[in-house]
DNA sequence: TTGTCGTTGAATGTATACAAAACAGGTTGA
DNA sequence: TCAACCTGTTTTGTATACATTCAACGACAA
């Protein structure tokens, strides 16, 4: 196996590893995942590939077709920045859910620690150099992490997880890499924590909504600059 | 097997048995399935079985723990109440974009028909007896399915189907009998075909997720009627 | 040339044997 | 009495042999 740690079944170390390839676009859309090449590339038998590609196909990953097997999904770019709406739906409705039934202690704290470190970290940006998009990254999962928590329902939490792990969407990664969008993006997670604090259901949702809807921007803008890159090199 | 329909694959068809059988609350929350016990009540081998059991704790209908094996979810009323939220926030997704996007003509079609099946049958609601539930699930099964089509979005389409297949939350099953609650859910179908055609995608939205919103309230009354029911019978 | 049909091969679908891990019970020690 | 541990049993995890299906290829006839 390739992967540096180790699941509990080999199993779920199969459906990490592709699922890591796939996400990295090392395996490309329409590329077929053949058991047996791939139980001799990781050097485990066929049921555990198998197994792997059974829950990859019903997270969205893989397609399937019974005695044909599977290949990787293509995620269409229109599609890819549906899946911001999505995610913004989502994510809005639990900002009003964890408006609606309030923080614990520990995630109001945890909220207020991310919140004064994405302020630092902004205001020392150009002393942290390459250091900075490491901590803005954390502090933007911390925050959307506990919202979620804070809304308590699991089923809203799988589906959000499952938007994520989509290439290109991740919340994981920060697209834009202008200072000015990232301040306006913290000024709306301090927004967003008002209004939890302040038990506004309806302002919260608005908020996150707005707040995901920036990064989708942002993220369509990035495509255009690379499109046209390519575009360059290669109109066709 | 007990179901009546074969699926193309043994796997399939196990699926499709623990998934009704989930559903219907035949195999109810925290029951454990175990999987010789399983392939020797279904008359398969363990194969198909644990490929059945991988795919439905990908649905998020079971619960899996290495080594411990697989278990039915539980559904805890309050997040089965949350989930009408999730369905509406998605479902109005799902007409703004089919609202952004226009109908096709074939689209345009069934949904017209569906609307004029649904007035047909709400007028002879009284001679038609208990056939008339039956047409008018049909109704609402068509139109929810033709704007989520005309969404264009996989993802979306994929995630609307999770939250319906969970227990009590199915656009299948009509909870409410009263024919003045069926009239304005009728009535707010035919404004959702006006403000897709319209191209109106805000509004679209807004109408369907306050007409997701009004289905939830239904299950709301009719679970505590419910209880109240069952309290008198057991009252701990 | 084109269309159909059968063969062939490669892939997935299934069953089953064996390995490893978790649970339950009793035993032994303090 | 209690706790820790050892051990048998049960259950899941894995490997592999065999069955089945599908798609591609080529032969043959129109």
């Amino acid at each position: 196996m390739e992967t540096s740690k180790q699941s509990v079944t080999r199993s779920l170390s199969v459906t990490d590893w592709l699922r890591e390839n796939i996400l990295s676009g090392a395996l490309g859309p329409g590329e077929r995942l053949q058991e047996v090449r791939l139980s001799e590339h990781l050097g485990v038998s066929r049921t555990p590939v198998r197994a792997a590609l059974h829950s990859l196909a019903a997270a969205g990953l893989v397609d399937y077709a019974p005695n044909r097997g599977y290949m990787v999904r293509d995620f269409p770019i229109p599609e890819m920045i549906d899946a911001y709406e999505i995610r913004g739906a989502l994510e809005g409705l639990a900002a009003r859910f964890a408006a609606e039934r309030g923080l614990t202690r520990d995630q109001e704290t945890a909220l207020e620690a991310a919140l004064a470190k994405g302020d630092k970290a902004l205001a020392e940006a150009a002393l942290l150099g390459p250091d900075f998009m490491v901590q803005f990254r954390d502090v933007n999962v911390v925050i959307h992490d506990t919202v979620l928590e804070a809304a308590r329902n699991r089923m809203l939490a799988e589906m959000i997880r499952i938007s994520y792990e989509k290439p290109r969407v991740s919340n994981r990664i920060i697209v834009t890499l202008e200072i000015r969008e990232l301040e306006r993006r913290h000024e709306e997670h301090h927004r967003i924590y008002e209004a939890i604090m302040a038990r506004d259901p309806v302002r919260a949702e608005n908020i996150m909504r707005e707040h995901v809807a920036g990064v989708k921007l942002a993220m369509v803008r990035s495509l255009r600059a690379k499109s046209a890159q390519s575009g360059q090199t290669a109109p066709a």
